[in-house]
RNA sequence: CGGGGUGUAGCGCAGCUUGGUAGCGCGUUUGGUUCGGGACCAAAAGGUCGCCGGUUCAAGUCCGGCCACCCCGACCA
């Protein structure tokens, strides 16, 4: 028996001729039909040996890449005690995304999330002088994300393994050197793994307040949403993307009368006001009774065509959680459910930076009327903000250049967050001054098995899956056609052993199929040579070649093919 | 969590309206013929019809409850 080779007859897995119906990517379709990998529950997958191999070389290439900006590669453990996520208050904040358990003595645990924690309770330990700073580790180690929906594939899971890297600095300056070694790392990794992502900036959440960017893949099967503009780099996500605005609002209109009252029976949305007023959308403002976490009521006023961004306002409020006002809300705030305007409310009121000096047709807080003439800072007052979402044909913030807005697949981020851990952990170190201080930290993270998708979901055809050579199962697929002809079994398999010392990874398909059979997987599979051996091509005493990415095929001097094949091989390694 | 959908053989599906012996294609097994783009012939194996309960002489089909999975949204360093 010979279990150094893989033969294809033996390969746990199977190739599918048809996707389960469930499955709707294009690349999730791929993932299942070329034995990537198999779906366990919902949000949860196994590997299959051909998909474990591509995620390995992914590893491989993350590790490369950050050993050469000199990252230290550890390993934490995936469950997590409880005394130490309440430290930063995220114990009670991550509640309704984690897993847990407790051991025999009913101490509690939480499957990781993250490792910010666990990596600061080290470093304080490890690092006790700046003489020892900056440092930067990582490691690759499952999370558990309970994800109120899973989906996609290997898109969005509740379980998966990331690499998670943490940069400690004296100060300030030091964490910028250190985000800007990943992001530069960032995007060799990218690169080499075949992906074409972009760095956009992103939300830094409720509780960072410094710099982030995520690396975002463009394809249609992405579930984030990022403005682009299509002049100058600005890249943002929509989460936190801003557009260029005229800035002559808030000032009052001269001549404008004041507000006065319409009777609007029944018309309680702005679709129904444009259609019996025949008005458009924003010649209305849209006024939104909103409440945080704590049951703080907040109304936000912004113009009838325009969306809240609810990323944004959370952010604005300092709050996890943002939810429409109840009946008791309306009732303190002094609004009318359907006709709330900002005129007259006695609530904390936040007026959209899109919202300008015109006179605004608005709710008038009392049942079937709204006000006609209402002017923003005349009549109403609040703080202005930017709460709406960008949207398709907008002008950039940076060249009032126009954004489109295209889909994208968060495969990387990275977050300088600076103190906010250290403090809350009293994470110090001795300083040259001698004084105590907190690390300026950094968190940086890819995830793999959504790489491995995003990668099959921007290299495919009709076919299958076109894996880019570096991330491949293997370089090549040796096919015997037809194996049980003697002279070209014989033949096949002296060829594997030469290539096989030569260092080419060979997937060796022994099976007694069709060659329609066998030519349809090696296009499902996506290896990027094709190898058959044939009577056909023993005939011109030649293997053919065939690259996955071309539809011309090659014959190859047999007694060369080994060595022409491993040159290839060789020119992607390098 | 809200809305929608689907659970019948390994995969894709039909059957349910109108209750009466559980089917088709692919795959699998055996034998044979084939052998460069998902072959052909013959024979065969494979199903507690998601689970529990109810109605009925009789339930895949009707009724009730539950579960799982998928999609849209919400949520999500």
């Amino acid at each position: 028996m010979e279990f150094s080779r893989l033969r294809q007859s033996k390969l746990f897995g199977r190739t599918l001729r048809e996707a389960p119906a469930d499955a709707q990517t294009p690349g999730h379709r791929l993932m299942l039909r070329a034995a990537i990998a198999r779906p366990l529950a919902s949000g949860l997958y196994t590997w299959l040996p051909l998909g474990f191999r591509v995620a390995k070389k992914v590893e491989q290439i993350i590790r490369e890449e950050q050993d050469r900006i000199g990252a230290q590669e550890m390993e934490m453990p995936v469950l997590t005690p409880a005394e130490t996520w309440k430290q930063t208050g995220r114990w009670d904040a991550l509640e309704p995304i984690t897993f847990r358990t407790t051991d025999h003595n009913g101490r509690e645990f939480m499957v990781s999330y993250t490792h910010e924690e666990f990596v600061h309770l080290h470093a304080k330990q490890e690092i006790q002088s700046y003489r020892q700073l900056p440092q930067m580790v990582y490691h690759f180690q499952s999370k558990g994300r309970d994800e109120a929906r899973p989906r996609a594939g290997l898109l969005r899971v509740r379980e998966f393994v990331m690499k998670d890297a943490y940069s400690f600095d004296a100060d300030e300056a030091g964490l910028e050197k250190s985000y800007a070694a990943q992001h530069g790392a960032y995007a060799r990794t990218f690169a080499r793994m075949g992906l074409d992502a972009i760095s956009v900036e992103s939300d830094t959440g409720a509780m960072g307040g410094d710099i982030a960017h995520e690396f975002q893949v463009l394809t249609e099967a992405g579930e984030d949403r990022i403005a682009i503009c299509t002049k100058c780099d600005y890249k943002a996500n929509l989460e936190k993307a801003a557009r260029s605005l005229r800035r002559d609002g808030f000032q009052v209109t001269e001549g404008v009368p004041a507000p006065s009252e319409i009777p609007t029976p029944g018309t309680t949305s702005i679709e129904a006001l444009q259609a019996s007023l025949k008005k458009p959308a924003e010649a209305f403002l849209k006024t939104l009774l909103l409440r945080d976490a704590s049951g703080t009521v907040v109304a936000v006023v912004l113009p009838g065509d325009r969306d809240v961004n609810e990323a944004k306002l959370r952010k604005i409020l300092g709050t996890a959680q943002v939810k429409f006002a109840n009946e008791a809300d309306f009732a303190s705030a002094g609004g009318v459910p359907g006709f709330v305007g900002p005129v007259g409310l006695r609530v904390r009121t936040l007026i959209d930076s899109s919202a300008d000096g015109r006179a605004y047709i608005a709710g008038a807080n009392k049942k079937d009327a709204h006000l006609r003439d209402v002017v923003s800072g005349r009549d109403f007052k609040g703080e202005e903000v930017d709460v709406h979402d960008v949207r398709e044909g907008d002008a950039c913030p940076r060249c009032g250049g126009k954004l489109e807005i295209k889909r994208g697949v968060e495969v990387g981020n990275i977050f300088a967050y600076g103190t906010y851990y250290s403090d809350k952990m009293v994470a110090t170190f001795l300083a040259e001054d001698g004084t105590r201080k907190p690390f300026f930290g950094g968190s940086y993270g890819i995830g793999i098995g959504r790489s491995v998708q995003t990668i099959i979901e921007t290299h495919r055809d009709e076919r299958g899956i076109v894996w880019p050579p570096q991330v491949a199962p293997y370089h090549a697929h040796l096919i015997a056609l037809p194996v049980n002809d003697e002279d070209v079994r014989a033949k096949a398999e002296a060829l594997l052993g030469q290539l096989e010392r030569a260092g080419v990874e060979v997937l060796y398909d022994d099976r007694d199929e069709t060659a329609g059979v066998k030519f349809a997987d090696a296009d499902l599979i996506g290896i990027p040579l094709r190898v058959t051996v044939s009577k056909r091509s023993l005939k011109e005493g030649a293997a053919e070649l065939k690259p996955r990415s071309s539809s011309d095929a090659e014959l190859v001097p047999f007694d060369q093919a080994a060595e022409k094949i491993a040159g290839i091989v060789r020119s992607w390694q390098k």
